[in-house]
RNA sequence: GCGGGCGUGGUGAAAUUGGUAGACACGCUAGACUUAGGAUCUAGUGCCUCACGGUGUGAAGGUUCGAGUCCUUUCGCCCGCACCA
C-alpha cells in the first residue's frame, strides 16, 4: 500500500496511538512541564460543527510540538454537562438528562477521536461525575467556612473569626463583605445561634441573602448576571425579570481588586482584558452625608466627583431607595407611591429600553453640607439602588443625567469647572469632562480637578460627614438554582439554620418530574425522602453552571483522586495552565469565576499559583455560508447539502429536497426553474446553526479528505484569533499538498523515492527555512503562516527531485504536530524506527541559509525599477558606484545627477532624483 | 456615549515590525496528458493600458530617501460595557 489512502492510515494509527496510550502523561520530574488546555466543550444534541475544532486543533498542534522539544505536556479533555440545556431537552422528551447527556457525550468523543487529538482520555472529567462534583461541592463548603479579613488580604478560616468574636467581639475585624453592626464579646456569648448566623453571613465567602434576583419565568430559574443579555436570557431569550427572593451567592466582591490587578500579569489578549476591567468597573470616589431637613435622618450617597459638590443642587434617590418612605411628605405621598409602583413594575428590558426623564419630589429637602442651602430630593429611575448607595448628589452643570433631569424639572444649573479651553454654556449642555478649574466652589477655586476631589475629601473627612471610597460594578455571584440538573448543595438547615453535610458526594437524587415547580421551588423538593433528613431539611436549589467549570483545569492534573481534589504534588509539578484556547463568550463567566476560585483555592493555601491560565487565546467563531433561495415573496435557507459546489441548486436536488422538507413542499418547481437547469442562490455569511441549514460537520470533511486535511486546512484559513466564514471551496489546496507530500516520498509507479545520498545545498537551505519558519510561527501560534511555509517547502523540494531520506525525515517531524497520521505513516514506511511522536525537533543551523549576495530592489524616489546582485559585505561606496551606472538607473536619472543615493546593506538601494 | 479591535485582489489571506505590496492557497483563463475528469501537470492572473508606462493597502493630510506599517483628521464595520453617579 503506498498511495495516499487517508481513511484507512487514519483509522490504522488512530487505533495503534490508542492502544499503545502514546499521549498518557504522568509526572516526570526531569522533563519540563507544559499544560495546554482547551476550553472543554458542553456536549449539545446537535454534535460538533466545524468551528469548534479550530481551538483544539490548535492547542494539539502546541502539544505535539512541545512533546517533540522535549516537553512533558498535558493535554486533557472532559466535558462540562450540567446546566439548562440538557435539563430542557430532558423535560421535552420526558428522558433523564444522565441518559440525553451520555448520548451526547459519546458523540462528541467520536468525533474528537477522529480528529486525531493527542489528548490523554485517562485523565477525562464529567462535571456531572459524582466523583467530581464531589470536590465541587466540597470548594463550595470551603467557601461556607471562610470569610475575607481584609488586614491580611485574604481568605481565612471562619472559625478564627468566630474565636476572635468570642474574645473581642467585631471591633477590630475589617472584613470584605455586608456591613455589619459593631458588638463586643459579650454581646456576642448573649445572641442566639440564629442571630449568630445572621451575622456570619455578612462574612461568609458563600452567603445567603434575600434580594431581587434576575427571575426567569420560562426557564423557572434565577440567573447569573453574565447570564442575562439585554433583558433576555442567554439560553432561549426568555424575559428576565426583578424578583425578591432567597439566594446563595459566592462573595466575588471580596476578590474585585485582586482580579484586577492579577490582569496586569497574564497574557490574555487586550479585549478580554479590558472586558473584565470593564465588568469589575472600580470607581474611586467618595460617600458623602448628606442631613435632611425636618426630618432628622441622613442620605449618604457615592460620587467619583466630590469636586463638583458646591454645583449640586438637588439629590435623588433609586425608587426602591429604603428611606423614600419616611421622608417622603403627605402631600407628596399618592405621588411618590404611583411612580415607585411603575418602577417596580417595570421589567429589565422595560427599563433599559425607556430612556425618557421621569421622577418625583419627596417634598423634602436635604442640606448642603458645605452652603447649608436647601436642596430637593427627587426619587427617579435613572438612579439604581444596586450601584454605590442608591442615591446620588447631582450635578446638572457637569453630569449629563443629572442635566436632562434639571431641565425637565426647572432646577439650579450651577457652574463649578471652567473648560480650560473655551467658554462653555453650561445650561446649554453638561461639561462631563475631568479637565479643568473649580470655580464657584468658595475656598477650593482656581484648584484642578484632581486637587478638588483631593481637597473635599480631606474636608469631607475632618468635619466627618464623608470619606473616601472604591465602589465596584461587580456584583457577587448568584449561586442558587432553582433546577434539577446541577450539584446538589451539601447544607442542610437545622432549625433553620444552614449547617454543612461533610458526607460527600451528595448525589443528585432521582425524581418524577424535572419541570420547575413554578413557585420558585427546585423540582428537587419534590423528593421528600430526600430532602427530610434526621438532622433536618437539604437545600434544594443546585448549584449553577460555572461551578463545575470553575475548577475543571485542576482536576485534570490529578483526575482520580478520592482524597482531595488534586494532590500537593500534581499541583506543584503541573501548576498553572500554560496555554488556554477557547471562545471569547466567556470573557466575564467562565474566565471570572476561575479566577475568583484559584485565587480563594490560593488563599487557602491548597493553591501556588493565584492566577489559573498564564496565557489565553482566543479563537474566532467559524461563521457559515448559508445558501438561500428566492421564492418570489421570501428567502428560505437551502440546507447545504443539496447546493452545488458553485453555488447553484439544480431542479432535481431541489425536488428531492421537497419531498423532506415542508417549507418547500408548497412551491411549483417548474415554474420556480422556469425551463432552467439550475438557480443561482445568494450565498450570506453567518452564524453556524441548525437552523441556518448551513452547519458544515467535521465527520463529512474527514470521510471526503481525511482529519489531516481537515487540521490543515482550519489552520490555513487565517489566524486563529480572527472570525471567518467557513468555505469548504478552498479546502482541495491543503488536500493537494498532502498528496504532493506523499509524491516526495512514492512515484507514480508507487515505488519509493528516497536514498541515502547526501542531501543538496539547496535542498538543506529549503529545509532550515522551514525549521527556522515552523518554530517561529509555532511559538507566535501564528499557524496559518506555517502551512504556507510547509506548500513553500514541499513545492521547493519538489523541484529540486529532492530524495534525501534525511530531508524528508526531518520535513516529517515538522509536519507532525499539523498532520499526525500521514507524518506517522511516512515516517513508519520509509524505514524510522518507532512513533514519531518521540522523534526530536530538527535544530535549526543557520549556516546553510546564509547567503552570498542579495539582489537588491533598486528603487528611484521609492518605487522599484529594477533588481542588481551585490555581494553581501559590499560596502556602500561600491554598491553606489555600479548603481549610479546601471543602464535603467541612467535612463531614470535623464543626463541630471542623482540628489541621494540611500544605501542599506542587505536591503535596498533608494535613488533620489 | 465609553472601551477594545479591524478595514490589503474576485475569495481566504501574507508582508522579515519603516525597505521589492499581494507570499501561500482558492477561483478564473489558456494549454498538455486523458475514453472521461470534480485527477494530474505547465503557463498566466491587483487595476488601467496593444504597449511604453501609470496606478494601487477605506478616505484626506503629514513625517521620511522610502509608509500597508508611524502621526493627525475622517468614514465604515465587528465585539464588550452602558442611566455605574
Amino acid at each position: 500500500m503506498s498511495t495516499y489512502n487517508f481513511q484507512s492510515i487514519e483509522d490504522k494509527w488512530q487505533a495503534k496511538w490508542a492502544e499503545s496510550k502514546i499521549y498518557r502523561s504522568e509526572i516526570d520530574s526531569t522533563k519540563p512541564k507544559f499544560y495546554a488546555l482547551d476550553m472543554f466543550p458542553y456536549p449539545s444534541g446537535a454534535g460538533l460543527h466545524v468551528g469548534h475544532p479550530l481551538g483544539y486543533i490548535a492547542s494539539d498542534i502546541v502539544s505535539r510540538y512541545k512533546r517533540l522539544n522535549g516537553y512533558n505536556v498535558l493535554h486533557p479533555m472532559g466535558f462540562d454537562a450540567f446546566g439548562l440545556p440538557a435539563e430542557q431537552y430532558a423535560i421535552q422528551t420526558g428522558q433523564h438528562p444522565k441518559v440525553t447527556t451520555e448520548i451526547n457525550l459519546k458523540k462528541y468523543k467520536e468525533q474528537l477521536n477522529r480528529i486525531g487529538f493527542s489528548y490523554d482520555w485517562e485523565r477525562e472529567v464529567q462535571t456531572t461525575d459524582p466523583s467530581y462534583y464531589k470536590w465541587t461541592q466540597w470548594i463550595f463548603i470551603q467557601l461556607f467556612e471562610s470569610w475575607y479579613n481584609e488586614k491580611t488580604d485574604r481568605a481565612e478560616r471562619i472559625d478564627s473569626l468566630i474565636s476572635i468574636f468570642e474574645i473581642e467581639g467585631n471591633i477590630n475585624v475589617v472584613h470584605k463583605g455586608d456591613q455589619t453592626a459593631s458588638f463586643t464579646a459579650s454581646e456576642w456569648e448573649n445572641k442566639t445561634a440564629h442571630e449568630k448566623e445572621g451575622i456570619l453571613q455578612n462574612y461568609r465567602l458563600a452567603f445567603q441573602k434575600e434580594t431581587t434576583v434576575n427571575w426567569c419565568e420560562e426557564l423557572g430559574t434565577v440567573l447569573a448576571n453574565d447570564e442575562v443579555k439585554d433583558g433576555l436570557s442567554e439560553r432561549g431569550g426568555f424575559p428576565v425579570t426583578q424578583k425578591l427572593m432567597k439566594q446563595w451567592y459566592v462573595r466575588i466582591t471580596a476578590y474585585a481588586d485582586r482580579l484586577l490587578s492579577g490582569l496586569n500579569q497574564i497574557e490574555w489578549s487586550d479585549s478580554i482584558k479590558e472586558t473584565q476591567r470593564n465588568w469589575i468597573g472600580k470607581s474611586i470616589g467618595a460617600r458623602l452625608r448628606f442631613n435632611t431637613k425636618n426630618a432628622n435622618q441622613n442620605i449618604e450617597v457615592f460620587t467619583t466627583r466630590p469636586d463638583t459638590i458646591f454645583g449640586c443642587t438637588f439629590m435623588v434617590l433609586a425608587p426602591d431607595h429604603p428611606m423614600v418612605e419616611s421622608i417622603t411628605t403627605s402631600k407628596q405621598r399618592d405621588a411618590i407611591e404611583s411612580y415607585v409602583k411603575i418602577a417596580n413594575n417595570k421589567s429589565e428590558l422595560e427599563r433599559k429600553k425607556d430612556k425618557s426623564v421621569s421622577g418625583v419630589f419627596t417634598g423634602t429637602h436635604a442640606i448642603h453640607p458645605f452652603t447649608n442651602k436647601e436642596i430637593p430630593i427627587y426619587i427617579s429611575e435613572y438612579v439604581l439602588s444596586g450601584y454605590g448607595t442608591g442615591a446620588i448628589m447631582a450635578v446638572p452643570a457637569h453630569d449629563e443625567r443629572d442635566h436632562a433631569f434639571a431641565k425637565k424639572f426647572g432646577l439650579d444649573i450651577i457652574q463649578v469647572i471652567a473648560d480650560p479651553k473655551e467658554d462653555i454654556n453650561v445650561l446649554e449642555k453638561s461639561y462631563d469632562l475631568k479637565d479643568g478649574v473649580l470655580m464657584n466652589s468658595e475656598n477650593f477655586d482656581r484648584l484642578n480637578v484632581k486637587e478638588g476631589i483631593q481637597a473635599i475629601i480631606q474636608l469631607a473627612e475632618e468635619r466627618n460627614f464623608g470619606k473616601k471610597e472604591i465602589q465596584f460594578k461587580l456584583r457577587d455571584a448568584g449561586y442558587s438554582r432553582q433546577r434539577y440538573w446541577g450539584e446538589p448543595f451539601p447544607i442542610i438547615y437545622k432549625d433553620g439554620i444552614p449547617t454543612v453535610d461533610h458526607d460527600l458526594p451528595l448525589e443528585l437524587p432521582d425524581v418524577d418530574s424535572y419541570t420547575p415547580s413554578g413557585t420558585g421551588e427546585s423540582p428537587l423538593a419534590h423528593n421528600t425522602k430526600w430532602v427530610n433528613t434526621s438532622s433536618g431539611k437539604r437545600e434544594t436549589d443546585t448549584m449553577p453552571g460555572y461551578a463545575g467549570s470553575s475548577w475543571y483545569f485542576i482536576r485534570f492534573m490529578d483526575p482520580k483522586n478520592e482524597h482531595t481534589f488534586a494532590s500537593k504534588e500534581s499541583l506543584a509539578y503541573w501548576n498553572q495552565v500554560d496555554l488556554y484556547i477557547g471562545g471569547t463568550e466567556h470573557a466575564t463567566g467562565h474566565l471570572l469565576y476561575s479566577r475568583f476560585w484559584t485565587k480563594f483555592l490560593f488563599d487557602k493555601g491548597y493553591l501556588t499559583f493565584d492566577e489559573p491560565f498564564k496565557k489565553l487565546v482566543n479563537q474566532g467563531m467559524i461563521q457559515g455560508e448559508s445558501q438561500l433561495l428566492n421564492t418570489g415573496n421570501r428567502e428560505l435557507h437551502v440546507p447545504i447539502e443539496y447546493v452545488s459546489k458553485d453555488g447553484t441548486l439544480t431542479q432535481n436536488k431541489f425536488e428531492a429536497l421537497q419531498q423532506k422538507d415542508s417549507r418547500f413542499a408548497d412551491i411549483n418547481s417548474k415554474e420556480l426553474f422556469d425551463g432552467k437547469k439550475e438557480i443561482t442562490l445568494r450565498s450570506q455569511v453567518e452564524k453556524m446553526s441548525k437552523s441556518k441549514f448551513n452547519v458544515v460537520n467535521p465527520d463529512r470533511i474527514c470521510e471526503e479528505y481525511g482529519a489531516d486535511t481537515l487540521r490543515l486546512y482550519e489552520m490555513f484559513l487565517g489566524p486563529i484569533q480572527d472570525s471567518k466564514p467557513w468555505s469548504t471551496k478552498g479546502i482541495d489546496g491543503t488536500h493537494r499538498f498532502l498528496k504532493k507530500l506523499w509524491s516526495l516520498f512514492f512515484d507514480m509507479d508507487n515505488q519509493p523515492r528516497w536514498d541515502e545520498a547526501k542531501a543538496s545545498q539547496e535542498s538543506l537551505k529549503t529545509l532550515h527555512k522551514t525549521i527556522k519558519k515552523i518554530t517561529e510561527d509555532i511559538d507566535n501560534l501564528s499557524l496559518n503562516t506555517s502551512v504556507s511555509q510547509f506548500m513553500i517547502c514541499v513545492n521547493e523540494l519538489s523541484s529540486q527531485n529532492c530524495k534525501s531520506r534525511s530531508i524528508l525525515k526531518d520535513l516529517l517531524i515538522l509536519l507532525n504536530p499539523f498532520a499526525p497520521h500521514i507524518t506517522e505513516e511516512l515516517w513508519n514506511l520509509s524505514g524510522n524506527e518507532g512513533f514519531i511522536g518521540n522523534a526530536q525537533w530538527p535544530v535549526f543551523e543557520e549556516s546553510y541559509v546564509i547567503e552570498k549576495n542579495k539582489a537588491y530592489p533598486i528603487s528611484i524616489n521609492g518605487k522599484t525599477r529594477t533588481n542588481m546582485e551585490f555581494p553581501l559585505d559590499m560596502s556602500k561606496e561600491d554598491i553606489e558606484s555600479q548603481v549610479i551606472q546601471n543602464e535603467i538607473v541612467l535612463k531614470w536619472l535623464d543626463g541630471s545627477p542623482p540628489k541621494k543615493v540611500i544605501v542599506v546593506p542587505g536591503r535596498i538601494v533608494n535613488i533620489v532624483v
